[in-house]
DNA sequence: CTAAACCTTCCCCTTCAGGAGAAGGTCAAG
DNA sequence: CTTGACCTTCTCCTGAAGGGGAAGGTTTAG
C-alpha cells in the first residue's frame, strides 16, 4: 500500500510517517517503479504499535529502542537488558500511580458534580 | 517568602515560577523595597495546585483557564468536572495501554535475558 | 487528454514546557 | 569589605513531535 493508505489506516498523516522514518522508527520500505513508498502489513502492525506506545506515553525515543531491539531479534547486551527491565518498573510504577489518580479523579468529578461550592479546591490538596 | 523558597517548596526551579507568572498562571507577588519577589503561603497553594493538575495530565494552558475562573470569582463547577471527566476518561486509556506495554516489555526483558544466557554476549550492540 | 488527487524531497515554522547565560543588583557571613 | 549565594530582566536555545508550503513527478477518473 502506499504512504497515504498506511497513514488512514493508521490514523496519522502521511508526514508523521515519513517523520517516523526519518527517525528510524520505521524501517525504509520498497519503492514502486516510479519512487513511491510501498508498504506491506508488517509497517501497519509497526505503525500500531508505535501509536500504542506513544499514547501510553512513551517518548519516540524510548519507542525507538524498543523496536530496534525486536528488529534486531536477540539482546546482545546485558546493558540493554537493564534499561528494558528499568523501563518496565518504571512502567509499572506510572501505572500504580495512574491507578491513585484515577481514584482522585472520581473522587473530585462527584464533588463537583454534586454542586459542592468547594468541588475543585480538592485538587489542590489532592496529591498525585 | 522569595522565589527560591517558593521554588523550592514546590519543587521546581525559580524559573519555572517566573515562567508560569509569565504565562498568567501565577499572579504577580508583592516586591520587597529591592525589587524581589515576596511569596505567601496563597502562592504556594496555587503553584502546588498548578503541579498536581499537571501530574493529572492537564496542559498549562487548561490550567490557566481554571486559575483564571477562579481568580473571576466564578466557581465554574461544571466547567472544571468536564475537564476532569476528559481527563480520567484519559487516564483510565492510558493505564490500558501502559499494561499492553508492560506485557510487551515483560517478552522483550525475557528475551533478552535468554540471549544474554545463550551466549550472544559478543554482538556488538549501539548503546541506547 | 486533462484535472484532481496522490506522491517525492527540501527546508523552514510551530507549540509546549521550560532551560541557559549574560549583565547586573542585593543580602548574609566571615 | 569582600565573597558567595541569591535575586532581577533580557534574549535566545532546546527538544519533542510534528506541520506547512514549494516545486515538481505520477496515477487515475472522466
Amino acid at each position: 500500500m502506499r504512504i497515504g493508505e498506511l497513514a488512514e489506516h493508521a490514523g496519522v498523516h502521511p508526514r508523521t510517517v515519513r517523520f517516523y522514518e526519518r527517525l528510524g522508527l520505521l524501517r525504509e520500505p520498497a519503492r514502486t517503479s516510479s519512487g513511491y513508498r510501498d508498504y506491506d502489513d508488517a509497517a501497519l502492525n509497526r505503525l500500531t504499535f508505535i501509536r500504542n506506545a506513544q499514547a501510553a506515553g512513551l517518548t519516540l525515543n524510548e519507542i525507538g529502542g524498543i523496536t530496534q531491539l525486536r528488529d534486531e531479534g536477540t539482546t546482545p547486551c546485558a546493558h540493554v537488558a537493564e534499561l528494558l527491565d528499568t523501563k518496565l518498573h518504571h512502567v509499572r510504577h506510572t501505572i500504580k500511580q495512574l491507578r491513585t489518580l484515577e481514584n482522585e479523579l472520581v473522587a473530585l468529578v462527584d464533588r463537583s458534580r454534586s454542586g459542592v461550592r468547594n468541588g475543585f479546591r480538592g485538587v489542590e490538596v489532592a496529591r498525585p
